[in-house]
Parts: structure tokens; sequence; C-alpha cells
DNA sequence: TAACATTGTTAACACCGATAACATAACATC
DNA sequence: GATGTTATGTTATCGGTGTTAACAATGTTA
């Protein structure tokens, strides 16, 4: 062997890189350290040098994943607070159709326990924080009802996510021919539901 | 070998069973059909003699899922159908609490391709419609919006899809606090989202 | 240069899903 | 009742996986 290769010195990045490429071409059960040792040209057990296991180099790539998902809703425009809770919606379930694969490990849940990878749920934290704080902006500026801050998050975060699972994972036949579901679903949560424009803001625990 | 049990006659029953058992215990990933067969008391090749592979056995444990859920949100009180409404909503969360490694396998999207399995999708398009026909009763009784039918169930199934899985996932820790999280959420996307409460009922792909 | 830490290696363990070839039981038919 | 067919088990085996142990080579530092 040459000894110039016997430390790789780019071993942990490549893998990283590998891991990614699989999992976007496929999915996360596919990616293989033995599989991705051979591609790098390295024995399996060198990637133990750098990752703890499987389970840990699954998290690292989720950490990109919410660091990338953190940025595009950042990089929403924010003039006008009305336009971007839609915006940053769209982004949200935009990110989840570019990346379906890696979106479903960022919350598959049974892979990546909680609390199990610290870095993971601070990076997931710091994606949900863009989200907050817009909510709370628009709170601030009277365009959202005064409701709860957890309550706005919890929803409109369960709203952006289950549509962009239901999505990515093909159980709305429309997203296909329908391109512009996303935006009218976001738009039905901001304008409401009811038919009868009372004002029933009391009345959230009947 | 006692003669008597070589032909088992309950075995698919059983590795059905059996594989249930761990998928509530563990998760998805934990159902070894090695394991399951010695459970059993059976060689591993003879559960192929009932199901093509594993992934055909996941998919048999979605369906039974797929068919509580539909049960569950048929047994929902339709006397009102406001309040129909937020009990099938309730229904929904209350099963993905109950039981949420089925939950993650039959949403799962990663697992059990969908197209795969048309039994699978059958009962899946069947719960489905349990929220659908509430929606649309909903809209004949005028209690809402007369908007697109397939619009209104992507927002409403997006938002329970959603919640379910945030929550099981534990990434609201409110949920634990605050017990009624679920019908707070609900009631606030029936009422709206909008402080002003407008007649924007033509306003929704602005 | 010698000691040490880092980062590779090969060998091996204990699993896994899946298939092939074969054996037994149940059953249908003459 | 004997016989051929089908259903349902068996053992043996293949190729693959994550992971660990024991060892070797390189890089770093006193």
């Amino acid at each position: 062997m040459s000894r110039a290769a016997y430390h790789h010195g780019d071993l942990p990045q490549q893998a990283h890189q590998q891991a990614l490429d699989i999992l976007r071409a496929e999915s996360d059960t596919a990616i293989s350290l033995r599989a991705i040792a051979k591609q790098i040209g390295v024995s399996a057990p060198a990637l133990y040098r750098h990752f703890a296991d499987r389970e840990t180099l699954l998290a690292e790539l989720a950490i990109t994943g919410f660091q990338w998902l953190r940025d595009r809703l950042r990089q929403v425009e924010q003039d006008d607070p009305r336009k971007a809770l839609l915006h940053i919606g769209l982004a949200y379930v935009s990110f989840a159709q570019d990346e379906p694969h890696l979106y479903r490990l960022m919350f598959g849940g049974r892979i990546l326990p909680k609390g199990a990878h610290p870095r993971l749920d601070e990076a997931g934290l710091e994606a949900f924080r863009v989200l907050e704080s817009t909510l709370a902006r628009g709170q601030r500026e009277g365009y959202l009802k005064p409701l709860p801050l957890p309550l706005m998050t919890a929803t409109a975060w369960s709203l952006v996510h289950g549509l962009s699972e239901l999505i990515i994972d093909g159980h709305l036949p429309g997203a296909d021919a329908e391109p512009r579901l996303a935006e009218s679903v976001l738009t039905l949560l901001l304008h409401g539901s009811r038919n009868e424009p009372e004002s029933h803001t009391e009345d959230t625990t009947p």
C-alpha cells in the first residue's frame, strides 16, 4: 500500500459525504458502513475511529439537514409579516420536497431517539426557533391572535410538518397535479377554517 | 419431534402477533424474522411460506393498524358536526399516542413504499375516507367554508398527522404538561388563526 | 530519539434476510 | 385404500450487516 495514503486525513468528511449521497439516492436503510468504507477505499472498522456507531453517523447527517433547513427558513423575506408566515411555510415544505430522505431521517423518530444525540436536538431546536420567532413577530404586530405562543407554534409546525410528510410519502396525490396545494393549505390555516366569522377567541378550551 | 406439531396450523397468526408485540415494545427495526421464528418454535424459512419477505410482514402489521385507526375514527360520535370534527381529530391523535411505533410504521414512508402493497394502500385509504366524509358533511351542513374538498382534507389531515408525529417523537414538550394541547391546536384550526374576522373566502390563492 | 496518541489494518463474532434442496403431512382423486 | 399433488415444514448455505479485539503503522511531542 502507498504509505502516503495510510493516514487518510479526510476520512470523516468523505464518509459523511458518501453517506449523504447514499441517503439522497436511496434511503437511510441503504446506508452501510462497510459499503461506505469500501467506496472510500478504507477498511470498515476505520470508520469507528470517527463515528461511535452507525447511528451517530446518521445523526451527523440529520444535524446538517437541520442546519440547511434553518438557513433556508432564515433566508425567507421578512418584510411583510403576513407574507413571511406563508413564505416560511412554503420554504419548509420545499425543503422536505427537495430532500425527502434527509427530511425523513431528521424526523424519523424511530431512528435517532430524542436525547441520545444532544447536538442533534440542539440543531432541531435552532431550526424550530426561526418559525417560532416569525410567529411571535406576527403576534407582536397584531396580525395573529394573541394566543399562547406554544399553541401557535405547535399548530403551525404540525401543519407544515404533516403537509411535508404527506406530500413526500405520496399520500396527497394532488401535490403534483396542484403545485399550489401547499400555498392553499397554508393560506387556509392563516385565514381560518370557519365559515361564520364570529370572534370566538374565548372558545379555545370548550 | 412431536409429529402433531409439524404442521403448526397457526403460524401466520402467531407470527403476526409476535411481530406486533415486538413492534409495540421496541420498534420496527427490532423485528427479526429469525427471532420471531425462534420464539414461536419454528425454523426461520418456515415464515417464508406465509410472508413473501420481511417487508410484507411489516405491511400486514400496518394494515391492521389502519383498520384499527379507521374503526376508532368511525366510533366517534357524529351527532354535532362541529364536535365531530374536533373529536375525530382527537381520536386520531390519541391513536398515534397509544400506538406510536405502529403509527410510525404506518406512515414511515421510507419503509413500505407506496404502491408496493396494494392492500396496505387500500387500508390507508379507508381510514382517510372517514376523515374526508366528516369534512364533507361539515361543508354540506354549512359549518365549513365551501372550499374544494381536497384542500380541506389535505389541511385537516396534515394538521392531525403532523401533530401526532411531533407529539410521539417528543418534539412538543407541552404534550405531557398540557394534555389539552391537541384540543387547543385543533380548535385553533377550526376557528381560524386570523385576528380580523373578515370573510376572505375568495382569497385562498392570492 | 523515545514515548505516546492517532488512525489505520486484519480476523473474528454474532447477527440478519433470503434461497435451495429436501422431508413430511394433508388432501384430492382414482 | 393406494397414489399423486399441494401445502408446509426442515436443514444447509450464501452473502450481507454492525461491531469488537488485537495488532500495525503513522504522526506528534517531550
